[in-house]
DNA sequence: GCGACAG
DNA sequence: ATCTTGTCGC
């Protein structure tokens, strides 16, 4: 897969922080998107202890939201959790699991916030700027921004607000649940985003796509997880003739 | 200085 | 995120 803006990702906190001020106006918060028939959920989740950084990626088809193909991959952890520097942390993983993917989906939906961060630079604005694909961030709790209370109804949602500027929403997706901060990653607006993340929502308070993806992630004993790689090598085999 | 703080 | 069973409420 193609990378944009390549960068290193040994940094230091301060160099991560800098690198994310060049990043940020590079962002695209207007729809640029194709006709959308597949949609991915992200789930990136640790072992070890945390030493070992798992990364799930799940593509169903779109609006049916059926599973088209799933990916798992591992790699050592390398940068600590620090609020505001998430996706140095997890994207490297996110990265390595699209690149097992046979076809890229058109949009992303990315576990945590988009342009709802500090410097405008979510883990769904990094990952959608890399792979110059559409991506949305879906949180499940507050980084930044305050935002006024959301009716209980599904589909309720109040601008999130920060130095002046609505950067998200919180937006309900099941009453009686906690609202999800949604916001775009790359080159999707605020209003598409909220309009995608309801169509992947049919049930529960996460999308199909996150829940999905989290499934493959814990779910799945070590001895399956083999077959999804042993399946793309035949599958790559029979796209040859 | 104090408190907040995606996953 | 992760360590973990039952349990309160719709």
């Amino acid at each position: 897969m193609e990378l944009q803006h390549s960068h290193d990702w040994n940094l230091s906190r301060e160099e991560a922080i800098a690198l994310q001020q060049s990043l940020r106006d590079k962002i695209i918060t207007t729809d640029q998107l194709g006709e959308v028939r597949t949609v991915a959920g992200v789930d990136v989740g640790f072992e070890d202890g945390g030493d070992t950084t798992r990364a799930a990626i799940v593509v169903l088809s779109f609006p049916d939201l059926q599973i088209q193909e799933r990916a798992i991959a591992h790699r050592p952890t390398t940068f600590p959790y620090i609020p505001g520097l998430l996706s140095f942390r997890e994207v490297p993983a996110v990265l390595d699991a699209l690149d097992q993917l046979q076809h890229l989906p058109d949009l992303l939906l990315c576990d945590g916030q988009g342009t709802a961060h500090p410097r405008r630079l979510g883990i769904a604005c990094h990952v959608g700027l890399l792979t110059n694909l559409p991506a949305i961030g879906v949180a499940k709790s507050l980084l930044v921004g305050q935002h006024e209370t959301v009716s209980d109804e599904k589909g309720a949602w109040q601008p999130l607000k920060h130095q002046g500027e609505v950067i998200g929403v919180a937006l309900r997706t099941r009453s009686k649940t906690k609202p999800l901060y949604i916001s775009p990653g790359h080159r999707i607006s605020l209003e598409t985003s909220i309009a995608y993340v309801l169509q992947c929502t049919p049930k529960y308070r996460l999308p199909e796509t996150t829940r999905q993806a989290h499934k493959l992630a814990s779910e799945t004993p070590a001895s399956e997880l083999e077959n999804l790689n042993v399946e793309k090598r035949e599958e790559s085999q029979l796209r040859l003739f």
